[in-house]
DNA sequence: GATGAATGAGCGTTCATTCAT
DNA sequence: TATGAATGAACGCTCATTCAT
């Protein structure tokens, strides 16, 4: 039981590094078995099948961000503020599970995808939305598709972990900062 | 004669569309062979092996696209001039070419890229760089790591990109202008 | 256990039999696996390649071989005595190991056989070209390289195992007898 | 019509040769056509497939041979004369026919040679096989089976061809002579 | 429950053969 | 007649999946 779940989860730990660091085709189950040190046969002991592991991994790691961004949320204060709570989120997200966002980012549209995992993507993607929409109504963020805008916070802070994770600029909090204002000013209206 | 020419032809545009859409890894020379409406054997008439066909792809987009950006380059003109001739060029790179920006994007650190594929995307790089540091030495970009904010752009630009293929969003005149002033703003100091 | 140890054998078996009767190219995989009963993967868990396997195959018996021979070597024996006892090495492997001596002849220079097998093949011919050197010494063999005259008694044997396993003619004692003079005949001086 | 018979006659002399040296399996129709200075396609005119290639190659020198044997028999010379002129045919055609003889003795037991080309190589042992029985009947030859008596000579003799072929020996008058003798010894009887 | 040996479908690739030119 | 581009069957090999232990 507690072994099984120990199991189970280094199951998931091994395959998220793996399909992280090098996709979901180019990984193999003995390579993930190998790594959680089980046998082979064992990881078709909790997961139906490769397909079955990769969607089960991506839901568990959207919905946990998803909470991570949801979690105390600060909707009575600054649309500013706001921002800075989702930004933060990602960066927390992405320091307490070093490759589920990356995973996340470069197998959201994956052929793969069942559609549990596509829905629980797009509630990831309404949380964001609802946040600019809601700007966009007081003027505060441009009048350009919430998708479209999510797209540049999505894509420019992952292309810049993607960076970090490869050893290319180090992590710095000035940088982080820097970063975070640079998709405000990305984001908001400057009348 | 014309008709090699067009099977080449034909390879590359399949080879492309699957790259781009499922990956180099998910991509097989079946699939490829079938949508090229040539015998699986003929891709190998006309390159080595896939590795080879897939950074003779790479090779020539990066290329091509390097030209497009550095074109009637307007050296002499402002710095958001500059911006903008970038910017247009990816602009219109990616409607004259439809997956070749993604696929760039997404195999640009892949494992079976050769070193002339490597150098070729570092000049494409450096052209970006360039751009960058002389702005920061104007004080007009941010002071960020070059690497950062193109990462900033490109990755923006290319889930952007990425929403416009999928047909979740159209890309107007309007649109692609307001996403342009977002990078910009993403980028430039405001002082 | 016991089953892993019979299936490599099975494969090392149906290997040697088709490499002998077919040769090297001619023989597929899928051709050893069905004779074998196992399906073609499971030759690849016992044997990295199809050319690790015929090296496996060639050494094994090269060193068998060479071990027949040289076991209870009669060195203070006559001459004659000596070829006897080589001879009947050649006679006695051949009977145990139907198509050893055969696949061995028809593959020891093959392009495929690495450095282990091409020194284990050395090994063999050593014994045999020491034999004849002292005989030649003693002006007993004949004033021909050794390397002819292994020929002729290899080739000689060996030409004759072909027709007995081909059911042409009866491995009977007599004709052994005769054939083993003939030889003889051929590799000594006749003062 | 004269380039015909040439293209025909540089195919034949260029598949020979691969045939020879690498073995019908690894040997490529492209190789040959190269090699003889052809298309492809061009030897689909002169030969319906591969095996009818090689089929008519070994019909064509195993004939050749056996003319050359045949040729200026001397029937009322004594056996050993005999002898000598089989033993000479041998050594002019393969200094004729560089490769031939070893095609022959490398290919005459293959899977994919048809039943004239058997019946052709039936009629050359047959050859060697009167001769012999001939000898046996006024016990000059050893009462072995004719056609161990031909394994050993062509064995030897071809063996040590091919020796002289990898250059690991060289092909003197006297070298000749004395295997001429080895073989004649290991035929004939010693009363 | 856990394992890893065994499997065979399907991969990338080669090459005998065909056929439009 | 001669060609070589094109084909696809079949190769060697990998790996997701199964199942006897």
């Amino acid at each position: 039981m507690s072994t099984s779940v120990n199991k189970r989860e280094n199951i998931l730990q091994s395959a998220l590094a793996f399909f992280a660091e090098r996709g979901f085709d180019a990984t193999t189950i003995p390579m993930i078995a190998n790594d959680a040190k089980v046998g082979a046969g064992t990881i078709y002991r909790y997961f139906e099948n490769k397909e079955v592991l990769v969607n089960t991994l991506f839901q568990h790691y959207v919905e946990l961000f998803t909470n991570t961004l949801v979690e105390e949320y600060p909707s009575d204060h600054s649309l500013r503020d706001q921002f800075h709570h989702l930004f933060q989120g990602m960066v927390r997200f992405t320091n307490e599970h070093e490759h589920a966002l990356y995973f996340i980012k470069t197998h959201n549209a994956a052929y793969f995808l069942d559609e549990t995992s596509r829905k629980q993507f797009e509630k990831l993607l309404a949380i964001l939305r609802n946040f600019l929409d809601q700007g966009r109504e007081e003027e505060k963020i441009r009048d350009l598709p919430s998708t479209a805008l999510i797209a540049i916070i999505f894509g420019g802070f992952l292309e810049l972990h993607k960076l970090i994770r490869a050893g290319e600029i180090e992590a710095s909090e000035e940088l982080l900062e820097g970063v975070e204002e640079s998709c405000w000013d990305a984001v908001r209206t400057h009348k």
